[in-house]
DNA sequence: AAAATAATTTAGGCATACCTAAAAGAGGAG
DNA sequence: CTCCTCTTTTAGGTATGCCTAAATTATTTT
């Protein structure tokens, strides 16, 4: 397994490959590759016994590439938490440097990273850190867009996209700030919260981007 | 640059390429990999400019490649450094991982994690870690095979060799300890030293492999 | 100084992982 | 149900980084 492989399995994971058959050009377009590498290259992964391939009708992981895509994602995760919490990196830096890093993870180095952090359930961003037997732990969630007028909730996850990362983080939005909708303008206009007794205009698109409590 | 290349650079570095003409045959040996595919390499780190190249005559790294393979032996001893003093490895273990570590570490993390580790001076085994201006602090040393009988004196430094580490590990034998030289015997015979209160006995061999103050 | 030996480079191959272009298959519209 | 389109696969090519075997250059021995 090369750093490369384990990319392709993070991929089909997150376009829903755990359950579902994933079609070759969603594969190719999310890592930005020809749809002709990519059929070459679950060949190879079927032949590893990663994945179920269907010729012409897309693949889905086995329970073996689901543990290693779990495995990666942990790591990943970890990595994350590390770099904010104690080497000073901020939210919207510390993706690109856990994605090089999550390659080179053993399981031991993973294991004991996991018990210097505390056990951490969540990444800077909100999400899930897999279990070591790849189960995650869910809590309810709703989209703040999906709010209404007087709602109060916490911010418990946001989407890891450095720009809007940025966005937030000028606007001093971060995990765990608890909100009132103040108002929401209609046909997806902007929605209006009181964080931390300031206000702060969100555009609609923005607010499908961040969860919150259900 | 990749993991593969900085490979070669950290091997000429250490064979002293910083400042001799390094064989073909010795980057061969030490990588395990044939002479032919050192040449065919050797052509284009040249290219690229971190070695200079004399047909039939050797190597020798460019200030580029000094600079370069300065930065992964930083990187490899501040890792060594993270897993020995957070994250539970002992001396024998943290190679291994550093020497993946090293190649995915972006100036940036190697300032954050000199920072976390308050700037040490040393690897756990106790070789020099190099500024990021490549320099490197040295403090005068002897190996323990050639000191006198009564001698006293504090090991600073062992050759990084797991089986080493561990039969080291075993005679709970640190960098840092203090011992006296009992007895030595001739012909490169066993060398007795007190250490703790105990009396250890080391092959002539082993006392090659460690440094004290001179 | 010539011959033997050792080191190095060149030549030709192999595997990986990508590409483009062309062929083959799948699925919807008329 | 056939045609058209989109997707997928196959075919052929590139670059990297390794290999072995053969040719070349350097060094050591006689």
């Amino acid at each position: 397994m090369t750093p490369n492989k384990e990319d392709y399995l993070k991929a089909i994971n997150k376009l829903g490959g755990c359950d579902d058959l994933i079609a070759n050009k969603k594969i190719a377009d999310a890592l930005h590759i020809s749809p002709a590498s990519v059929s070459e290259m679950l060949t190879k992964l079927e032949k590893e016994g990663a994945v179920e391939y269907v010729p012409y009708h897309g693949i889905r992981l086995t329970p073996a590439g689901k543990q290693q895509s779990a495995a990666l994602l942990r790591n990943h995760r970890l990595w994350e938490v590390f770099l904010l919490r104690h080497l000073g990196y901020s939210w919207s830096e510390v993706h690109e440097e856990a994605e090089l890093l999550e390659h080179v993870t053993s399981p031991r180095l993973a294991q004991s990273l996991d018990a210097f952090l505390k056990h951490p359930d969540f990444c800077p961003h909100g999400a899930a850190i897999p279990s070591t037997d790849g189960k995650i732990k869910a809590i309810p969630l709703r989209k703040l867009a999906q709010m209404s007028v007087q709602d109060t909730s916490t911010i418990r996850k946001v989407t890891e996209e450095k720009e809007f990362l940025n966005y937030l983080q000028e606007r001093n939005i971060q995990i765990g700030s608890s909100f009132t909708v103040l108002s929401i303008e209609p046909y997806e206009g902007p929605i209006t919260i009181k964080l931390a007794d300031k206000q702060i205009v969100l555009s609609y698109k923005a607010a499908c981007h961040i969860e919150v409590d259900a």
